[in-house]
DNA sequence: AATCCTGGAGTTTTT
DNA sequence: CTCCAGGATT
């Protein structure tokens, strides 16, 4: 898209104020956001390295970076900041490290470090079991997000249970203090507190950003919100795209009011509607306008298009969970043929990634090729985790939870006793486990076979530190891993010779990221030292690891959550479960959440550029038995002109629906 | 240290 | 029904 419309043009143009841009699905946000960026390089004359914009995903800010440098020709770009909020964050606390007492090097838990952390401290102070493990993390998560401090917890907690979890929010805090680590809320909160307790520090940083943008405005969280509010602080220097519509993400602690809140905030706020869409046909955004507006609103909005009409929108209901992916799936396959298009065209979306599965032994048994999106993550996987523990041991022998995970992998003959022990002995000295490991007085407490195990260990990770240190820190790390004969472990215990190949290609794909992001920082980085340290910690924020973007390339048919869906587009789209329990899902309705299922709907019909369809399964297998299902609420929310209905029963639909008063339930009572 | 057994859950997910 | 985690057992 070259051209602007008029909308977008002001949206771009207007840099007097804070500008709010309610961006409808598909109405051309990102081009706004990179042209603005240009705008303000090359026409204002700002520096670049004097504007920030922040998105959510990596993957975003990629994408951001490669449209802005395909705008702005030359180096003007150059010191241009687009990165996600998190990794700003990380950048404040490693340039602020000192004044934030944290020494170089620190730790980045991840949601998984930190539920282990927590485990350990719920288990010391007794009786918590795992049920409370989960509320726990997510309460002290949702805590950190409304910048709610221990104290506050405590104070507002009413129950003794409130209070019991508060206290171990407090405790946590000191031991990721202890360990010298951070977990992902703190890369927001720790930067907020800092700027809150030193005026001079948040000068420092607002004359940094003099221009700010902000991308997908309605899924940040308060404690974002206010980050933004205190880099822009009273110049008004803030451009924000969102889209109310599109919440999706509140039960991660996104809260969509903070876009009515920037009124309220900024008083003189330009709010701009982007309404024309350039994805869809008219039909699709009829439907998609439709259903939002069950929906209440603070800013109305209504999406159009000069893609013309389309084809009706078909919603299918077939007998089963079998049937339907039976269905689509044939479908799919006869309308390539007929129509010559590729099977990247077809997208199938669904709510819960457990409904994948049919839709994969269908695919699978029609020969169609497709990909799955979503799953368990490259980080996720033990080979990478167990690497990074390493690494993270490396770089910060202060981080316990590293040095528990690597003690022990591969075997080093240390057993839970000594564990106990050597744990027992740093907690009355306020010491590490590493620094404990390597003291001499543990001889007393711990049978010296086991001390000089201990010991063993620290000398060599101690050496691999220094070599790292060294001008060839990956080499050092490779011959770390030959010392430790990891691919040996790999393979010892892995189901399979081919599993173990696959892992150990893993775990040099992740050297290979890390030496990547070394050489990178070694380009562009005028200021500072290389080091290694930053390239781990952005490695932990999946920083610079393009997943290998193969499935461009190949032609295969998309398969993901509608949550997972958004931002992308597909001619030919997909949407199957639509029943009540699975979208809206029942503890959605349990919840009242109703909104934010209706929204997530909206996003799925929102991705079809030309034909959409929706399905449904009579009957469902759940929970062992088969269950009669309820057409999705949603349906009846749908104008009945721009549907064609499937598998309602034997006499017309329209003939019913001409009235415009059936809905899908009655019709479904009158023939089932 | 490895394997078997039992029980409980069974949405969405990025950083 | 099916999958995982965690505990118990060997």
């Amino acid at each position: 898209m070259t051209k602007l419309n008029s909308r977008q043009r002001e949206a771009v143009h207007y840099i007097d104020g804070p500008c709010l841009v309610l961006a409808g699905a598909g109405s051309g946000k990102t081009s706004v956001i990179t042209r603005k960026i240009a705008y303000l390089i090359q026409q204002c004359e700002l520096p670049a390295r004097h504007i920030a914009a922040l998105t959510f995903t990596n993957k975003a800010a990629r994408e951001m970076k490669e449209r802005v440098s395909s705008l702005v020709k030359g180096t003007a770009a150059r010191g241009l900041t687009v990165s996600t909020f998190h990794n700003l964050g990380l950048n404040i606390i490693r340039r602020e490290a000192r004044i934030l007492g944290y020494k170089p090097g620190f730790s980045i838990f991840d949601a998984e470090d930190a539920r282990a952390l927590l485990k350990e401290l719920m288990l010391k102070d007794g009786e918590m079991d795992k049920d409370h493990l989960d509320l726990v993390q997510h309460q002290i998560s949702t805590w950190k997000n409304d910048l709610t401090t221990f104290e506050q917890a405590e104070a507002a907690a009413v129950s003794q249970a409130e209070k019991t979890i508060a206290r171990v929010y407090q405790r946590y805090n000191q031991a990721l203090r202890a360990y010298n680590a951070v977990d992902f809320d703190d890369l927001i909160l720790i930067p907020v507190h800092l700027f809150q307790a030193n005026p001079d520090v948040l000068t420092r940083w607002q004359r940094k950003i003099r221009y700010l943008l902000v991308d997908e405005y309605q899924d940040t969280n308060s404690s974002q919100y206010l980050l933004v509010k205190q880099l822009v602080g009273s110049s008004g220097a803030l451009t924000v795209v969102g889209d109310d519509d599109q919440s999706i993400y509140a039960w991660r602690g996104a809260r969509p009011e903070n876009m009515s809140l920037l009124k309220q905030d900024f008083p003189q706020l330009r709010v701009i509607k982007l309404e024309q869409n350039y994805r869809s046909t008219s039909r699709i955004l009829r439907v998609a306008n439709h259903l939002i507006a069950h929906n209440p609103h603070e800013f109305d909005k209504a999406l159009w298009s000069e893609m013309g009409l389309g084809d009706p929108i078909r919603i299918l209901r077939c007998p089963n969970e079998e049937a339907e992916a039976e269905r689509v799936a044939a479908e799919i396959l006869t309308d390539r043929i007929r129509h010559q298009r590729k099977f990247r065209d077809y997208a199938i979306l669904y709510r819960g990634n457990h409904q994948a599965r049919l839709f994969e032994i269908k695919l699978q048994q029609h020969q169609i090729p497709y990909r799955i999106s979503g799953g368990s993550s490259f980080f996720a996987k033990t080979e990478i985790k167990d690497v990074m523990a390493y690494l993270r041991l490396i770089v910060n022998p202060d981080d316990d939870n590293a040095f528990l995970r690597v003690i022990n992998t591969p075997r080093r003959q240390i057993g839970t006793s000594t564990l106990e022990v050597l744990g027992q002995y740093a907690s009355e000295r306020h010491i590490s486990l590493f620094a404990a490991a390597q003291e001499i007085g543990l001889q007393s407490y711990v049978p010296e076979k086991n001390v000089e195990r201990l010991q063993r260990f620290t000398q060599w990770l101690t050496q691999v530190a220094r070599n790292c240190a060294g001008d060839n820190p990956v080499s050092a790390i490779h011959s770390m891993l030959t010392d430790i004969d990891y691919e040996g472990w790999l393979h010892q215990n892995a189901t399979s010779t081919k599993a173990a190949e696959k892992r150990m290609e893993n775990v040099h794909y992740l050297i290979e990221s890390l030496q990547k992001s070394l050489d990178k920082s070694a380009d562009d980085n005028e200021d500072e030292e290389t080091r290694i340290e930053d390239a781990i910690a952005k490695l932990v924020l999946r920083d610079l690891l393009e997943r290998q973007e193969e499935e461009d390339l190949s032609d295969q048919v998309q398969l993901m959550t509608l949550h997972a869906s958004k931002g992308l587009e597909f001619p030919h789209v997909y949407m199957v479960g639509l029943e009540e329990d699975l979208l809206p899902h029942r503890n959605s309705i349990e919840d009242n959440n109703i909104e934010e299922e209706r929204r997530l709907t909206y996003v799925g019909i929102t991705r079809a550029q030309k034909t959409l369809c929706m399905t449904l399964a009579g009957k469902r297998k759940q929970f062992g038995d088969i269950a009669d299902t309820t057409p999705s609420r949603f349906l009846d929310e749908l104008p009945a002109e721009d549907i064609e209905y499937e598998g309602f029963g034997e006499s017309s639909p329209e003939k019913n629906l001409a009235k415009g008063e059936e809905t899908i339930s009655s019709l479904l009572s009158m023939f089932d």
